[in-house]
DNA sequence: TAGTGCTAGTCTCTTTTTGAGACAAACAAT
DNA sequence: ATTGTTTGTCTCAAAAAGAGACTAGCACTA
């Protein structure tokens, strides 16, 4: 319960840098982190496979998300001397023990999509009064 | 296991509105959103109160987070006649139902925030070579 | 009565982030 | 010779976020 307690951070002496809330959200929060990690927690993928899965990432914000899970190491990135050279990421033990937590809020998203669209056009009707 | 069996999403016939982990993602996982949700997990807050306790969320973004997290059904905004008029921000049954699990992600994150510092260091260090 | 401060925002301007799409290099196959 | 494959980078436009002035109504103070 430890960053549970009290407010969301120590508050009287405040420093973003160093509230782990904020430091390690703030990664996984991404508009494409969460499709990433959900995808490397079942099995490695490659730069193109994931390309594929996920249409709409641009090339530029697929490398940059990569490179971004792997330096706060949860994927790890190889490279084999094929030819053309192919890479492939694939979770680490880190990424795993995230991901664990991570699932479930994964699944209220999967159980309450329902309520949450509901919540919207009720509050999207009201602001029209 | 519904959401997380196969694929991110449906990647056959993709529609990223129907994909519940995106449509529900997309909004918990902005910059200041989970940090609202972790305050208001705990009690109701007026405006000023949320802005002294996250100091460097600007007006502007305190006011569109807010009117997000209420959009989704997560948190209600309660206007009293006071003079001047205040306003408290408390949170909803589904927003309550979406912390638990999500409570569960920041304590990980509080747990492993050393863990992933240490990646980082490592990840920069060998950059430089 | 003028001045100051409180409340919860909005408005505008600047900076940062993201998206779209062209381009690279090296090799395989046609 | 041309096309396709790989994993990226580069540039430019569009969208989002941040900074800070401004609002309105009322209370308190001088």
């Amino acid at each position: 319960m430890s960053t549970l307690a009290g407010e969301p951070c120590d508050t009287s002496s405040w420093d973003a840098g160093n509230c782990p809330v904020r430091d390690v959200m703030n990664q996984i929060a991404g508009k494409w982190s969460t499709l990433l990690l959900e995808a490397l927690a079942q099995k490695p993928y490659r730069f193109g496979e994931l390309r594929r899965l996920v249409p709409d990432i641009s090339q530029r914000m697929l490398t940059q998300t990569l490179r971004d899970l792997q330096r706060d190491g949860y994927i790890d990135r190889q490279v084999f001397p094929t030819k053309p050279p192919s890479v492939e990421y694939s979770m680490t033990e880190l990424g795993h023990s995230l991901f664990e937590p991570l699932a479930k809020v994964l699944a209220w998203a999967g159980d309450n999509h329902a309520a949450v669209k509901a919540a919207r056009v009720k509050f999207d009707a009201s602001e029209l009064g």
